[in-house]
RNA sequence: GGGCGCGUAGCUCAGCGGAAGAGCAACGGCCUUACAAGCCGUCGGUCGCAGGUUCGAAUCCUGCCGCGCCCA
């Protein structure tokens, strides 16, 4: 034990030893009913932590400390997230190259020092090596912060989702799916994003208010003419926000009910400018208040477009490219002469351009009628692109998820997810809505296919017919032993690499998966699912899922998913969702102000438990202001705790407690992990009390039997809280005692601790303060771990880490306990202060005479600790009085200073 | 527009049917042989608003208002 316990350097010295001892080592010889397993969120590694990073990862270590320390053995293992948009972004950015899959590899190409400003094009290969460097490094820095910040992760079980492990189990989870006839490959429009140039799934779709205009604008009803108006008063108007949409319409569509263009249904219209025929047909998902009534259907301008094209079987007349730009060549729906000739003026514009032009060619015509409204509407984003998206046709897989299933079909995909919602265990329990919402607004299946170059590729070929087109409905998969492939390099069974694009030959899928469609198997690929079948099955199904309530909808959900396609099982049977980091005025934190704080500096600057102990105040699911004062507050409870186990220590409490103690061998017995020996233990087989259990026979004072009685309450409070995954409850309750303990108890048996009454009554201090002690060291260990690791070492053998959580049985005393004689001689005690403080008195002060009344009960009960009151109060002469009114009152006479 | 959550002391938040709580801040003290980066004490609230249920409502119900998230 230290001259002078400091925080300051704890977390190198105990990580280190944590690591040399192998104290969070899982051991894998544990059955599935002793493993508590935990699917840990694989942060994404394209940038640098923030301290929601810190704070979320904290609530799931303290939980996964507590189960250890319960006797668990505690699969706890850490992923990377290096599979994705944002780490190809990052390549781009860091190095200044960009992707080009045409170009060959380049085994001696070296990244510039500093990127230019026009980026290098690279080959595929070197592409993705050049994520894989980047991604090492990034990893390096998660991994000394975690440790830094107390993680008890057992990091021989890392992952990352890019890896040849990940992807090879990614690929053969998906080939299961194609097998099954869950996974299949379809042409249908898809919502696109022209930036990056890849589709996107209904679970990366946001809404963002967008601004547009209303164009009124004629289509003609009668004989064909060039293009321009004849008629106008057989003209039918329609509103559009697209009118650059014009050339790609395939009919348009009205309510049933709505009289004003019943007598059109089943009659053709011809289009302005481009002089096409289309009907005039009903639909009940138009909008008879919106616009004009009757709306323009185009391949595809939204999602109702897509809908009424495929429940009206329209023909599909899509015009615009996967680039965003309309198509070169004039389509062939086209016929007119004047609208060939209008199709020339568009021809590769981007939409935005399109649309300025065709408005102007309206206006010439003067098939625009009246002034253009201008209108903010909510339009669909890919949530990271800034362009509208838009819907073109394309060839993808798809998983099935129930979302093409109708609203009423039952015992399909959706209801068996919904069950698995109801089946899973939420915290906090409301967190279940968004789930279930989301299972119900499902509108398709899962697109997975992505049109991007770093990721784990879709694992198919298909075969060339004689004239070298693919044949997509029969896909060439690889042999599973052959996993992970790649098909744009590797070949097809029965297949040669000179067949490859060749007419009667094959051609690699170009696409990768969707990073959720290999994130959502965390728990096989953690588990090594397909790769160690024993440790699977010693883990899986996990017991608990951490995460954001912002990705329920994505991971949660998909994660379910896949575990139900695969397994026909839940993935965990818990759900804890953390809430988010606010700044101090609830706003987001900004780079440009660079006011972001790094979680490294705030661990350094406060301490790795103190940084801890602001988080583990945030309670489960609620958002959390970033809040410096309570980094603060735990430094300080940090530092009590090293001042308080020194005082008590410094009393002479483990010489009490070795004396007495004997052969205590109740903790091994209860983790109930089999066979245990000394060796066995210190590698980390289990809780391990090497100090043995204080002896209680020898608390004999009513003041100490009635603190631990108290103490037992918070153990049961704290336990039970902790099973709930509620460690702010947990917390709340053993800080609460502790400073109670600190600022009364300790106060009040000073004196008999040090032995200036008779030796019984100093043994009972004495074996009270040493069981105490014990127990509270414990309960702050999963929130502080290297604190109470520091201040455990200074009398106990082994981890506290590897402790058995306290026991209320370790605090039972032979006799009754009465809680009065505490909360009397609490109450007294502050009153003793209070008058000092008003009277601006030392509080070393003797008091000359002192008054209590109490009710007879409550001076019985301060009678059995009037010693100890008298001692800490430094009171001369006490006068108990009986009152009337049941009410305590002190008075304190006569302190001469 | 729908779902969910939240409006309690200057700030951050507990409490969720039986006398309004904690920490921080503010203010006033105390060198007290564990801790002055400490300790003691004091001040501070129509529990968002309006109804209702109840012997009793911050707590349950209804409706508003405001904030946030998720989804249309």
């Amino acid at each position: 034990m230290p001259e002078k316990p400091t925080l300051d350097g704890l977390e190198d010295r105990w990580a280190r030893v944590w690591e040399d001892e192998g104290t969070y080592a899982f051991d894998r010889s544990a059955t599935r009913e002793q493993v508590f397993s935990v699917d840990t969120p694989p942060p994404t590694v394209s940038g640098s932590l923030h301290v929601g990073h810190v704070f979320s990862y904290t609530h799931t270590d303290i939980v996964a400390r507590f189960q250890r320390m319960r006797g668990k053995k505690v699969f706890y293992p850490m992923g990377w997230d290096d599979n994705g948009l944002p780490t190809e972004r990052r390549v781009q950015n860091f190095y200044g190259v960009r992707c080009e899959p045409s170009l060959p590899y380049d085994p001696d190409f070296t990244p510039p020092e500093k990127p230019g400003k026009q980026q290098i094009p690279v080959s595929r290969k070197n592409f993705v090596e050049l994520c894989e460097t980047l991604t090492a490094e990034d990893e390096k820095a998660f991994e000394a912060l975690w440790r830094r910040n107390g993680l008890s992760v057992d990091w021989s079980h890392g992952y990352q989702t890019i890896d040849a492990r990940a992807r090879a189990i990614s690929q053969r989870a998906f080939l299961h799916n194609v097998e099954r006839g869950q996974a299949y490959v379809s042409m249908a429009p898809t919502l696109w994003d022209v930036t990056f140039r890849t589709a996107v799934a209904q679970a990366e779709l946001e809404d963002r208010e967008h601004t547009g205009a209303w164009h009124r604008i004629a289509y003609h009803r009668g004989e064909p003419g060039d293009g321009g108006p004849n008629g106008a008063s057989d003209d039918v108007f329609i509103e559009t926000t697209r009118p650059e949409l014009i050339p790609a319409c395939v009919a348009l569509i009205a309510h049933p009910d709505d009289e004003r263009y019943q007598p059109l249904f089943g009659t053709t219209v011809r289009s302005p400018l481009f002089d096409v025929e289309v009907p005039v047909l009903a639909h009940p998902a138009a909008e008879m208040e919106r616009g004009a009534g009757i709306a323009m259907c185009c391949t595809f301008g939204d999602l109702t477009d897509v809908a009424w094209w495929r429940e009206l079987d329209l023909p599909n007349r899509t015009i615009i490219n996967r680039d965003g730009r309309l198509l070169r060549d004039t389509p062939d729906w086209i016929t007119s002469e004047a609208g060939r000739q209008r199709w020339e003026e568009l021809a590769g514009a981007t939409v935005h351009t399109a649309k300025e032009r065709i408005v102007a060619m309206l206006q010439e015509t003067g098939e625009l009628v009246g002034d253009v409204r201008p209108v903010t509407r909510p339009v669909k984003f890919y949530e990271k692109g800034d362009k509208p998206l838009e819907i073109v046709s394309s060839r993808q897989w798809y998983i099935r998820n129930g979302g093409r299933e109708a609203a009423g079909d039952h015992a399909g995909v959706r209801d068996e997810m919904l069950a698995r919602g109801r089946e899973l265990a939420w915290h906090p329990e409301y967190m279940r809505h968004r789930y279930e919402d989301w299972v119900r607004g499902l509108n398709g299946d899962w697109l997975v296919s992505r049109q991007r170059f770093f990721g784990v590729p879709v694992p198919v070929w298909y075969p060339l017919d004689g004239d070298g087109e693919v044949i997509p409905d029969k896909p060439l998969t690889p042999d599973d032993a052959a996993l992970p492939v790649d098909p744009t390099t590797d070949v097809p069974p029965g297949y040669t690499a000179e067949q490859r694009d060749v007419p009667g030959g094959f051609t690699g899928d170009p696409d990768v998966l969707d990073t959720w469609a290999t994130s959502s198997l965390t728990p096989q690929i953690a588990g090594l699912w397909s790769v160690d079948d024993d440790l699977f099955a010693r883990v899986f199904p996990m017991d608990l899922r951490p995460q954001g309530h912002d990705i329920i909808r994505t991971w949660l959900f998909s994660t379910v998913l896949r575990s139900h396609l695969e397994h026909d099982s839940l993935p965990w049977a818990h759900a804890a969702l953390s809430g988010w980091i606010l700044d101090p005025d609830r706003k987001k934190m900004s780079k440009s102000k660079g006011n972001v704080v790094t979680p490294m500096g705030l661990l350094e600057e406060f301490g790795s438990d103190a940084v801890r102990y602001w988080a583990a105040g945030g309670r489960p699911g609620v958002d959390t202001a970033f809040d410096r004062g309570q980094m603060k507050v735990g430094r300080r409870l940090a530092m009590k705790l090293l001042n308080a186990s020194k005082f008590i220590l410094g009393v002479g409490v483990g010489d009490t407690q070795r004396s007495g103690a004997g052969p205590v061998d109740g903790d091994t017995q209860r983790s109930g992990a089999g066979p245990v020996d000394g060796d066995t233990q210190r590698s980390g087989a289990g809780p391990v009390d090497a100090g043995g259990e204080p002896d209680l026979s020898a608390v004999s004072a009513p003041l100490d039997r009635a603190l631990l009685a108290r103490l037992t309450e918070v153990v049961e409070k704290a336990t039970a809280a902790l099973d709930d995954y509620d460690y702010a409850v947990a917390l709340e309750v053993t800080e609460q005692f502790f400073w109670f303990f600190c600022d009364d108890y300790l106060e009040l048996v000073k004196s008999r601790a040090y032995g200036e009454f008779d030796e019984a009554g100093r043994d009972s201090a004495r074996a009270t303060l040493a069981a105490a002690l014990r127990v509270l060291q414990r309960l702050f260990a999963p929130v502080l771990p290297f604190v109470a690791e520091e201040v455990w070492s200074w009398w106990q053998e082994g981890s506290v880490h590897l402790a058995s959580w306290p026991d209320i049985h370790e605090l039972a005393t032979s006799a009754e306990a009465d809680p009065q004689v505490l909360t009397v001689a609490s109450d007294v005690i502050g009153g003793i202060r209070r008058a000092k403080s008003e009277q601006k008195l030392s509080i070393r002060t003797e008091v000359e005479s002192l008054s209590v009344q109490a009710a007879p009960a409550a001076l019985e009960a301060l009678r059995e600790a009037l010693a100890d009151v008298r001692a800490a109060g430094r009171v001369r002469d006490v006068e108990l009085v009986v009152s009337s009114d049941g009410e305590l009152v002190t008075t304190v006479g006569g302190p001469t200073a």
